[in-house]
DNA sequence: CTAGATGGTCAAGTGGCTTGACCATCACCG
DNA sequence: CGGTGATGGTCAAGCCACTTGACCATCTAG
Protein backbone atom coordinates (compact mmCIF):
# COMPACT_ATOMS: atom_id res chain seq x y z
CA UNK A 1 0.00 0.00 0.00
CA UNK A 2 1.42 3.60 -0.73
CA UNK A 3 0.79 6.69 0.13
CA UNK A 4 0.37 9.33 -1.98
CA UNK A 5 3.78 10.42 -3.17
CA UNK A 6 5.62 14.56 -2.55
CA UNK A 7 8.87 15.03 -4.35
CA UNK A 8 11.45 14.46 -1.31
CA UNK A 9 14.02 17.00 -0.93
CA UNK A 10 16.51 16.54 -3.08
CA UNK A 11 17.69 18.33 -5.92
CA UNK A 12 15.61 20.91 -8.42
CA UNK A 13 14.70 19.03 -11.38
CA UNK A 14 14.74 15.23 -10.24
CA UNK A 15 11.79 14.45 -11.20
CA UNK A 16 10.79 17.14 -13.80
CA UNK A 17 12.93 15.81 -16.94
CA UNK A 18 13.07 19.56 -17.77
CA UNK A 19 16.21 20.82 -19.12
CA UNK A 20 17.55 23.57 -16.40
CA UNK A 21 18.40 26.00 -18.55
CA UNK A 22 15.03 26.37 -20.19
CA UNK A 23 13.42 26.54 -16.84
CA UNK A 24 10.05 24.41 -15.56
CA UNK A 25 6.94 25.10 -17.94
CA UNK A 26 4.58 27.51 -16.24
CA UNK A 27 1.48 25.65 -16.14
CA UNK A 28 3.44 23.45 -13.81
CA UNK A 29 5.13 26.16 -11.59
CA UNK A 30 1.40 27.09 -11.38
CA UNK A 31 0.05 23.93 -10.98
CA UNK A 32 2.71 23.76 -8.09
CA UNK A 33 1.68 27.08 -6.90
CA UNK A 34 -1.74 26.49 -6.32
CA UNK A 35 -1.23 22.73 -4.69
CA UNK A 36 0.57 24.27 -2.09
CA UNK A 37 -1.48 27.00 -1.53
CA UNK A 38 -4.18 24.50 -1.11
CA UNK A 39 -2.59 22.35 0.72
CA UNK A 40 -0.98 24.65 3.03
CA UNK A 41 -4.48 26.51 3.51
CA UNK A 42 -5.79 22.61 4.53
CA UNK A 43 -3.20 21.62 6.65
CA UNK A 44 -3.48 25.52 8.86
CA UNK A 45 -7.26 25.04 9.27
CA UNK A 46 -6.75 21.25 10.37
CA UNK A 47 -4.65 22.54 13.10
CA UNK A 48 -6.85 24.83 13.96
CA UNK A 49 -9.68 22.25 14.44
CA UNK A 50 -11.81 22.74 10.85
CA UNK A 51 -11.06 19.38 9.72
CA UNK A 52 -14.09 18.96 7.31
CA UNK A 53 -13.09 21.53 4.99
CA UNK A 54 -12.87 20.78 1.55
CA UNK A 55 -10.96 22.80 -1.06
CA UNK A 56 -13.58 24.25 -3.02
CA UNK A 57 -15.38 25.96 0.00
CA UNK A 58 -12.86 28.46 0.51
CA UNK A 59 -13.61 30.07 -2.66
CA UNK A 60 -17.25 29.96 -1.99
CA UNK A 61 -16.74 31.75 1.18
CA UNK A 62 -14.53 34.47 0.14
CA UNK A 63 -17.84 34.29 -3.24
CA UNK A 64 -20.08 35.08 -0.27
CA UNK A 65 -18.55 37.56 2.04
CA UNK A 66 -20.41 40.56 0.35
CA UNK A 67 -23.69 39.41 0.05
CA UNK A 68 -25.98 36.21 -0.98
CA UNK A 69 -25.28 34.23 -4.38
CA UNK A 70 -26.85 31.34 -5.89
CA UNK A 71 -26.24 27.58 -6.74
CA UNK A 72 -26.15 29.01 -10.53
CA UNK A 73 -23.54 31.70 -9.51
CA UNK A 74 -21.59 29.11 -7.36
CA UNK A 75 -21.65 27.07 -10.88
CA UNK A 76 -20.17 29.71 -12.69
CA UNK A 77 -17.39 30.58 -9.86
CA UNK A 78 -16.34 27.09 -9.84
CA UNK A 79 -16.90 26.13 -13.24
CA UNK A 80 -19.54 23.40 -12.75
CA UNK A 81 -22.49 22.03 -13.98
CA UNK A 82 -25.24 23.22 -11.54
CA UNK A 83 -26.03 19.62 -10.31
CA UNK A 84 -22.39 19.78 -8.55
CA UNK A 85 -22.72 23.24 -7.55
CA UNK A 86 -25.98 22.03 -5.84
CA UNK A 87 -24.57 19.10 -3.67
CA UNK A 88 -21.23 21.18 -2.81
CA UNK A 89 -23.95 23.82 -1.75
CA UNK A 90 -26.01 20.81 0.17
CA UNK A 91 -22.31 19.45 1.47
CA UNK A 92 -21.90 22.97 3.02
CA UNK A 93 -24.95 23.65 4.21
CA UNK A 94 -24.87 20.29 6.01
CA UNK A 95 -21.93 21.46 7.90
CA UNK A 96 -23.00 24.76 9.10
CA UNK A 97 -20.87 26.99 7.00
CA UNK A 98 -24.05 28.48 4.88
CA UNK A 99 -27.74 28.79 4.91
CA UNK A 100 -30.40 28.60 2.68
CA UNK A 101 -33.60 31.15 1.94
CA UNK A 102 -36.07 31.44 -0.10
CA UNK A 103 -35.50 34.80 -3.19
CA UNK A 104 -38.94 36.83 -2.78
CA UNK A 105 -38.35 38.42 -5.46
CA UNK A 106 -37.38 35.25 -7.72
CA UNK A 107 -39.22 32.04 -5.90
CA UNK A 108 -36.93 29.99 -8.31
CA UNK A 109 -33.43 31.12 -6.42
CA UNK A 110 -32.45 29.87 -3.53
CA UNK A 111 -30.34 33.17 -1.99
CA UNK A 112 -27.29 31.65 -0.05
CA UNK A 113 -25.73 33.31 2.78
CA UNK A 114 -22.44 32.67 5.29
CA UNK A 115 -23.97 31.70 9.15
CA UNK A 116 -22.35 32.76 11.80
CA UNK A 117 -19.99 29.41 11.43
CA UNK A 118 -19.53 30.22 7.89
CA UNK A 119 -18.19 34.14 8.73
CA UNK A 120 -15.99 32.34 11.47
CA UNK A 121 -14.24 30.23 8.98
CA UNK A 122 -13.90 32.56 6.26
CA UNK A 123 -12.43 34.43 8.81
CA UNK A 124 -9.93 31.87 9.71
CA UNK A 125 -9.34 31.55 5.72
CA UNK A 126 -8.44 34.83 5.09
CA UNK A 127 -6.31 34.83 8.07
CA UNK A 128 -3.78 32.07 7.03
CA UNK A 129 -4.18 33.67 2.96
CA UNK A 130 -2.41 36.36 4.63
CA UNK A 131 -0.10 34.02 6.50
CA UNK A 132 0.76 31.94 3.74
CA UNK A 133 1.22 35.06 1.14
CA UNK A 134 3.47 36.81 3.86
CA UNK A 135 5.75 34.10 3.90
CA UNK A 136 5.73 33.90 -0.30
CA UNK A 137 6.55 37.29 0.25
CA UNK A 138 9.76 36.76 2.09
CA UNK A 139 10.78 34.08 0.02
CA UNK A 140 9.81 35.95 -3.52
CA UNK A 141 10.26 39.19 -2.49
CA UNK A 142 7.52 41.76 -1.65
CA UNK A 143 7.86 43.70 -5.17
CA UNK A 144 7.94 40.37 -7.21
CA UNK A 145 5.28 39.26 -5.29
CA UNK A 146 2.77 41.80 -6.01
CA UNK A 147 4.18 42.05 -9.94
CA UNK A 148 3.50 38.24 -9.77
CA UNK A 149 -0.52 39.00 -8.26
CA UNK A 150 -0.69 41.76 -11.07
CA UNK A 151 0.32 40.33 -13.79
CA UNK A 152 -1.32 36.96 -13.08
CA UNK A 153 -4.70 39.43 -12.65
CA UNK A 154 -3.57 40.86 -16.23
CA UNK A 155 -3.62 37.18 -17.67
CA UNK A 156 -6.68 35.73 -16.36
CA UNK A 157 -8.93 39.12 -17.30
CA UNK A 158 -7.13 39.42 -20.75
CA UNK A 159 -7.58 35.44 -21.40
CA UNK A 160 -10.92 35.28 -20.54
CA UNK A 161 -12.41 38.42 -22.28
CA UNK A 162 -12.51 40.77 -19.56
CA UNK A 163 -14.44 38.34 -16.86
CA UNK A 164 -12.66 36.18 -13.80
CA UNK A 165 -12.31 32.59 -15.20
CA UNK A 166 -13.74 29.81 -13.39
CA UNK A 167 -11.28 28.13 -10.65
CA UNK A 168 -12.16 24.90 -10.62
CA UNK A 169 -8.42 23.24 -12.09
CA UNK A 170 -8.75 21.43 -15.30
CA UNK A 171 -8.06 17.70 -14.61
CA UNK B 1 -29.19 19.76 -17.85
CA UNK B 2 -26.39 22.28 -17.40
CA UNK B 3 -23.34 21.81 -18.76
CA UNK B 4 -20.02 23.23 -16.61
CA UNK B 5 -21.10 26.98 -16.30
CA UNK B 6 -18.08 29.49 -16.89
CA UNK B 7 -17.93 33.18 -15.65
CA UNK B 8 -19.40 35.08 -18.84
CA UNK B 9 -17.52 38.17 -20.29
CA UNK B 10 -18.72 41.04 -17.51
CA UNK B 11 -17.07 43.22 -15.23
CA UNK B 12 -14.52 41.75 -13.34
CA UNK B 13 -15.44 40.39 -9.48
CA UNK B 14 -18.66 39.82 -10.62
CA UNK B 15 -18.72 36.74 -8.97
CA UNK B 16 -15.95 36.81 -6.80
CA UNK B 17 -17.46 38.54 -4.14
CA UNK B 18 -13.81 39.69 -3.49
CA UNK B 19 -13.21 43.80 -2.39
CA UNK B 20 -11.38 45.34 -4.98
CA UNK B 21 -9.30 46.59 -3.02
CA UNK B 22 -7.88 43.78 -1.63
CA UNK B 23 -7.47 42.10 -4.76
CA UNK B 24 -8.16 38.41 -5.83
CA UNK B 25 -6.50 35.59 -3.25
CA UNK B 26 -3.11 34.65 -4.66
CA UNK B 27 -4.72 31.46 -4.77
CA UNK B 28 -7.67 32.09 -6.87
CA UNK B 29 -5.01 34.13 -9.09
CA UNK B 30 -2.62 30.72 -9.04
CA UNK B 31 -6.40 28.57 -9.62
CA UNK B 32 -7.65 30.72 -12.67
CA UNK B 33 -3.97 30.82 -13.86
CA UNK B 34 -3.65 27.07 -14.22
CA UNK B 35 -6.84 26.36 -15.69
CA UNK B 36 -6.78 28.43 -17.89
CA UNK B 37 -2.73 27.15 -19.32
CA UNK B 38 -3.98 23.01 -19.19
CA UNK B 39 -7.74 23.80 -21.14
CA UNK B 40 -5.55 26.06 -23.81
CA UNK B 41 -3.36 23.41 -23.97
CA UNK B 42 -6.30 20.98 -24.09
CA UNK B 43 -7.86 23.06 -26.67
CA UNK B 44 -5.43 23.24 -28.80
CA UNK B 45 -3.97 19.77 -29.29
CA UNK B 46 -7.30 18.87 -29.97
CA UNK B 47 -7.31 21.21 -32.93
CA UNK B 48 -4.33 19.60 -33.82
CA UNK B 49 -6.36 16.33 -33.75
CA UNK B 50 -4.50 14.98 -30.36
CA UNK B 51 -7.63 14.32 -28.93
CA UNK B 52 -6.90 11.55 -25.81
CA UNK B 53 -4.69 13.58 -24.19
CA UNK B 54 -5.47 13.73 -20.50
CA UNK B 55 -3.90 16.76 -18.32
CA UNK B 56 -1.71 15.01 -16.35
CA UNK B 57 -0.03 13.66 -20.02
CA UNK B 58 1.96 16.77 -20.46
CA UNK B 59 3.34 16.89 -17.10
CA UNK B 60 4.53 12.91 -17.44
CA UNK B 61 5.98 13.59 -21.32
CA UNK B 62 7.91 16.42 -20.08
CA UNK B 63 9.52 14.59 -17.24
CA UNK B 64 10.87 11.95 -19.69
CA UNK B 65 12.06 14.12 -22.20
CA UNK B 66 15.75 13.37 -21.38
CA UNK B 67 15.68 10.27 -19.95
CA UNK B 68 13.49 6.89 -18.59
CA UNK B 69 11.30 7.19 -15.79
CA UNK B 70 9.94 4.71 -13.76
CA UNK B 71 6.04 4.41 -11.81
CA UNK B 72 7.55 5.20 -8.63
CA UNK B 73 9.04 8.59 -10.55
CA UNK B 74 5.66 9.40 -11.78
CA UNK B 75 3.67 8.88 -8.63
CA UNK B 76 6.15 11.16 -6.84
CA UNK B 77 5.93 13.56 -9.96
CA UNK B 78 2.39 13.80 -9.88
CA UNK B 79 1.33 13.14 -5.81
CA UNK B 80 -0.83 10.23 -6.37
CA UNK B 81 -0.21 6.46 -5.35
CA UNK B 82 1.58 4.16 -7.32
CA UNK B 83 -1.37 2.35 -8.11
CA UNK B 84 -2.78 5.24 -9.53
CA UNK B 85 0.45 6.20 -11.24
CA UNK B 86 0.39 2.73 -12.62
CA UNK B 87 -2.77 3.44 -14.22
CA UNK B 88 -2.05 6.21 -15.30
CA UNK B 89 0.87 5.04 -17.32
CA UNK B 90 -1.15 1.94 -18.62
CA UNK B 91 -3.21 4.78 -20.15
CA UNK B 92 -0.50 6.59 -22.15
CA UNK B 93 0.86 3.27 -22.96
CA UNK B 94 -2.47 1.98 -24.34
CA UNK B 95 -2.73 5.34 -26.30
CA UNK B 96 0.62 4.51 -27.54
CA UNK B 97 2.82 7.32 -25.97
CA UNK B 98 4.65 5.73 -23.63
CA UNK B 99 6.93 2.08 -23.74
CA UNK B 100 7.73 0.09 -20.90
CA UNK B 101 10.80 -2.21 -20.61
CA UNK B 102 11.99 -3.95 -17.76
CA UNK B 103 15.39 -2.43 -16.44
CA UNK B 104 18.35 -4.82 -16.76
CA UNK B 105 20.21 -3.19 -13.38
CA UNK B 106 16.76 -3.94 -11.24
CA UNK B 107 14.14 -6.26 -12.10
CA UNK B 108 11.45 -4.87 -10.19
CA UNK B 109 11.52 -1.65 -11.80
CA UNK B 110 9.65 -1.12 -15.31
CA UNK B 111 11.10 1.63 -17.09
CA UNK B 112 9.29 4.23 -19.05
CA UNK B 113 10.14 5.36 -22.10
CA UNK B 114 8.83 8.09 -24.91
CA UNK B 115 7.91 6.02 -27.88
CA UNK B 116 7.82 8.17 -31.54
CA UNK B 117 4.12 8.75 -31.24
CA UNK B 118 4.80 10.71 -27.63
CA UNK B 119 7.90 12.62 -29.02
CA UNK B 120 5.70 14.00 -31.72
CA UNK B 121 3.15 14.77 -28.55
CA UNK B 122 6.11 16.31 -26.50
CA UNK B 123 6.89 18.53 -29.12
CA UNK B 124 3.05 19.64 -29.79
CA UNK B 125 2.80 20.49 -25.95
CA UNK B 126 5.66 22.24 -26.03
CA UNK B 127 5.15 24.32 -29.08
CA UNK B 128 1.59 25.10 -27.47
CA UNK B 129 3.07 25.95 -24.05
CA UNK B 130 5.34 28.43 -25.95
CA UNK B 131 2.51 29.88 -27.69
CA UNK B 132 0.50 30.76 -25.01
CA UNK B 133 3.75 32.32 -22.64
CA UNK B 134 4.08 34.37 -25.78
CA UNK B 135 0.72 35.47 -25.54
CA UNK B 136 1.06 35.78 -21.89
CA UNK B 137 4.08 38.05 -22.28
CA UNK B 138 1.99 40.23 -24.50
CA UNK B 139 -0.93 40.53 -22.24
CA UNK B 140 1.43 40.94 -18.87
CA UNK B 141 4.48 42.05 -20.63
CA UNK B 142 7.34 40.01 -20.35
CA UNK B 143 9.81 41.44 -17.53
CA UNK B 144 6.50 41.17 -16.01
CA UNK B 145 6.04 37.41 -17.03
CA UNK B 146 9.52 36.19 -16.05
CA UNK B 147 9.47 38.02 -12.59
CA UNK B 148 6.22 35.86 -12.10
CA UNK B 149 8.35 32.87 -13.34
CA UNK B 150 11.15 33.24 -11.19
CA UNK B 151 8.87 34.24 -7.86
CA UNK B 152 7.11 31.33 -8.72
CA UNK B 153 9.87 29.51 -8.73
CA UNK B 154 11.89 30.44 -6.12
CA UNK B 155 8.35 30.22 -3.75
CA UNK B 156 7.75 26.22 -4.69
CA UNK B 157 11.41 25.53 -4.13
CA UNK B 158 11.19 27.46 -0.68
CA UNK B 159 8.31 26.31 0.61
CA UNK B 160 9.16 22.41 -0.19
CA UNK B 161 12.76 22.54 1.40
CA UNK B 162 13.97 23.13 -2.23
CA UNK B 163 12.76 20.29 -3.76
CA UNK B 164 9.96 20.64 -6.66
CA UNK B 165 6.42 19.81 -5.05
CA UNK B 166 4.02 17.41 -6.54
CA UNK B 167 1.36 18.54 -9.51
CA UNK B 168 -1.45 17.13 -9.22
CA UNK B 169 -4.02 19.56 -7.95
CA UNK B 170 -5.00 19.41 -4.37
CA UNK B 171 -8.78 19.44 -5.04
C1' DC C 1 21.17 -16.40 4.19
C1' DT C 2 17.28 -14.07 5.87
C1' DA C 3 14.44 -10.27 7.03
C1' DG C 4 13.05 -5.91 5.75
C1' DA C 5 12.48 -2.60 2.12
C1' DT C 6 11.09 -1.34 -2.40
C1' DG C 7 8.87 -1.46 -7.19
C1' DG C 8 4.86 -2.60 -8.95
C1' DT C 9 0.20 -4.80 -9.75
C1' DC C 10 -4.54 -6.91 -8.53
C1' DA C 11 -9.14 -6.27 -7.12
C1' DA C 12 -12.48 -3.72 -4.97
C1' DG C 13 -14.34 0.47 -3.33
C1' DT C 14 -15.21 5.67 -2.87
C1' DG C 15 -16.01 10.51 -3.76
C1' DG C 16 -16.88 14.11 -6.82
C1' DC C 17 -18.34 14.99 -10.74
C1' DT C 18 -21.70 14.57 -15.16
C1' DT C 19 -25.87 13.30 -17.66
C1' DG C 20 -30.69 13.08 -18.68
C1' DA C 21 -34.97 14.06 -16.95
C1' DC C 22 -38.04 16.73 -14.52
C1' DC C 23 -40.51 20.54 -11.74
C1' DA C 24 -41.45 25.36 -10.40
C1' DT C 25 -41.11 29.93 -11.63
C1' DC C 26 -40.22 34.00 -14.50
C1' DA C 27 -40.08 36.70 -18.86
C1' DC C 28 -41.43 37.82 -23.19
C1' DC C 29 -44.23 37.97 -27.23
C1' DG C 30 -48.34 37.88 -29.95
C1' DC D 1 -53.74 37.85 -20.88
C1' DG D 2 -52.25 33.41 -22.08
C1' DG D 3 -48.90 30.45 -23.86
C1' DT D 4 -44.26 29.29 -24.93
C1' DG D 5 -39.55 29.36 -24.00
C1' DA D 6 -35.99 30.26 -20.70
C1' DT D 7 -34.05 29.82 -16.22
C1' DG D 8 -33.10 28.14 -11.32
C1' DG D 9 -32.74 24.16 -9.20
C1' DT D 10 -33.22 19.15 -7.87
C1' DC D 11 -33.73 13.86 -8.56
C1' DA D 12 -31.66 9.63 -9.74
C1' DA D 13 -28.30 7.11 -11.91
C1' DG D 14 -23.88 6.43 -13.77
C1' DC D 15 -18.85 7.27 -14.71
C1' DC D 16 -14.05 8.29 -13.93
C1' DA D 17 -9.91 8.95 -11.46
C1' DC D 18 -8.39 8.16 -7.62
C1' DT D 19 -7.43 5.25 -2.93
C1' DT D 20 -7.09 1.17 -0.03
C1' DG D 21 -5.63 -3.33 1.37
C1' DA D 22 -3.38 -7.19 -0.15
C1' DC D 23 -0.01 -9.46 -2.58
C1' DC D 24 4.16 -10.84 -5.55
C1' DA D 25 8.92 -10.27 -7.28
C1' DT D 26 13.21 -8.39 -6.52
C1' DC D 27 16.86 -5.88 -4.13
C1' DT D 28 19.57 -4.48 0.03
C1' DA D 29 21.67 -4.76 4.32
C1' DG D 30 23.08 -6.99 8.37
Amino acid sequence: MSKPSEAPATSPGDVSGEEPGEGIALARLLAMGFRLAITGLHERLAERGWDDVRPPYGFVLLALRTGPSTVTDVAALMGMTKQAASQLVDAMAQSGYLVRTVDESDRRQRALSLSAKGRTLLGAVEEIYAEIEAEWADMAGGDDLRTTRDALTRIVLTANDGALPAVRPTW
